[in-house]
DNA sequence: TTTGACTCTGGAGTAAGGTACGGGGTGTAG
DNA sequence: CTACACCCCGTACCTTACTCCAGAGTCAAA
């Protein structure tokens, strides 16, 4: 077995797909191990860093947050953890974005509703979107 | 017509159900109009600020950004502006929250996909979610 | 050896939308 | 007159996920 070239903080970032900032800005975050140091304190990775900052950026990718993947980082390596876990998180994660694009929905259909009342011209007092916006608006003699 | 009877920060906050701090803020953000003050420097509204801020609240709840809003009200009350310029801004909204939803249907089915393929049992290595975060992963033994 | 690219640190800044706090002064009911 | 709730201001802090900076040291190729 050869020995591992260790890699820069650089090359590291560049395999990533990251910045270098970013490494550092993980590393603080505790999201990935604290590497080994060179006497003049420059980091030393090797490839398992690489693909921890892959896995990272692919769970991002998936919409989970960075404390998240912290406890996803944390399930991988539990031996007390089963896939079971991993699968629950993954459907907590499902219905969390369930719950967004119902909101979304909800947003869409009510703007969808005053843009199609809208006749596109006129003033603007009789824009039925401003109208919904200022509804209940007794006692306002507008500012 | 009788004088309008001033009403204090906190009953503004009461009737357009939102907090004091947060009628300071939207007051620096450029909101809502500098209120007259009493020689003591309390804030003096009237019934239009209330209306103005659930103007805003709806807004807010309708997905607008603070920023969008501050250009809804300004669009009110400019002379110039037709009915079409509002239409045209809630189009873009609907046009900003649709590519949200779609963005959110791509991650619920990739998401949704792993989940189906996991058996919810056994260890975390026999686990297609963490398996396909770690894809790629040619080098890595495993930190 | 020189040069240029890279790395180090700590701290500040960004966006959005507030929330909280401390140390005051004020308004008003009883 | 005394409580006590309310208001003032400025500033700091919160969350998320970075991004940038200065000033200094290091590495590697030519």
């Amino acid at each position: 077995m050869a020995a591992v070239k260790p890699l820069s903080i650089g090359q590291v970032a560049t395999r990533a797909g990251i910045g270098v900032e970013t490494i550092r800005f993980y590393e603080r975050a505790g999201l990935i191990p604290l590497p080994a140091r060179k006497a003049s304190g420059y980091r030393q990775y090797d490839e398992s860093t690489v693909s921890r900052l892959r896995f990272i950026r692919r769970a991002k990718d998936l919409g989970f947050t960075l404390k998240e993947i912290a406890t996803l980082l944390s399930l991988r390596h539990d031996a007390s953890t089963t896939a079971r876990d991993v699968k629950d998180e993954a459907e907590r994660k499902i219905a969390e974005i369930d719950g967004k694009i119902r909101s979304l929905r909800r947003i869409r259909r009510a703007l969808q509703q005053l843009a199609e009342t809208c006749p596109g011209h006129g003033p603007t007092s009789e824009c039925p979107i401003l109208e919904a916006l200022e509804r209940h608006d007794r006692a306002s003699t507008e500012e």
